[in-house]
DNA sequence: GCTTGTTAGTTACAAAATCAACTATTACTC
DNA sequence: GAGTAATAGTTGATTTTGTAACTAACAAGC
């Protein structure tokens, strides 16, 4: 009664299905960074890639950074305000679009920067470290395509 | 200025990162899917992991689903009132501890589980096909490990 | 140059997630 | 078996996210 035979083919576990199997994997392979920006700087996941945007790539806007992460703009915007707060970050009116923010780095949020991808390097071998060289770079390969699919 | 020389090793790129990468690719890849519960029965996430649970691994106590999915409780303990509010549960009280709870689909509820879980097999052969059989098989595998590392 | 439309970013309100404290029941220990 | 600890699940307060409406600036059409 609990299950019954309507159900032919049983084949298809909950735990193969792709979306949850890397909404845990993500989840799961966030969960130690996540404790470093946060017990470290008290920084959260979105003010954390903001930082990291803004560190790898150099001056971007909000709207820039919203497009390349795929992160709403509400969220960039509270993200930003927040690290201003921290002088993580300055914002400077563009000159030629006085809508625009252009965004830069202080020293200390560059020093932040540098010492959480320090962390962030370091972790992402200890991850890839689960397989082989080949594996690892067919996997971010694959998790590229997925993330670009649309 | 903006980038200064002192980052010696400027290959490590944000879109390299694991932890960015798999939670890009799991919010990606979620989206569709999440249309499909969210407006043909209003589900949240959280409420179609626990009747997804229960339709795959019939009768199980909310602690369980909890324990697998790795979901805190006081999600759990939201998520499945609602399904029983829209009468997709029934809950029943342990004879043998009377702290916990049974939980079972009814069988509208196990009808919205096979509803879904046939789109959800879709969905799943149509990302599996972005690669091929060997590469998802592996891709799978990689995942499920990362999923259960700690 | 004025209306209309679009864009960058913010703010306000509603929905959801997180965290801590709580109830009720069972298990452990002496 | 009384007292303490542990467990299943719920509830309430706080934080964070999501959605919509908003401001300010620019762009286009006429």
């Amino acid at each position: 009664m609990t299950q019954d035979k309507t159900d032919k083919k049983d084949d298809f576990d909950l735990q193969e299905f792709l979306p949850y199997l890397l909404n845990r994997a993500a989840e799961e392979s966030s969960l130690e960074f996540q404790q470093v920006y946060k017990d470290r700087y008290g920084m959260l996941r979105t003010e954390w890639r903001v930082l990291f945007h803004l560190g790898n790539y150099g001056e971007m806007t909000a709207k820039d950074i919203g497009e390349r992460a795929k992160i709403h703009k509400t969220k960039v915007s509270r993200a930003v305000s927040k690290l201003e707060q921290r002088r993580y970050l300055t914002r400077t009116r563009s000159l030629s679009d006085r809508r625009v923010e252009e965004l830069t780095l202080t020293t200390t949020g560059h020093a932040v920067y540098r010492d959480l991808r320090k962390v962030a390097e370091q972790y992402d071998a200890k991850l890839a470290g689960l397989f082989s060289q080949d594996e690892s770079d067919l996997l971010r390969k694959m998790l590229w395509r997925l993330a670009h699919m649309s």
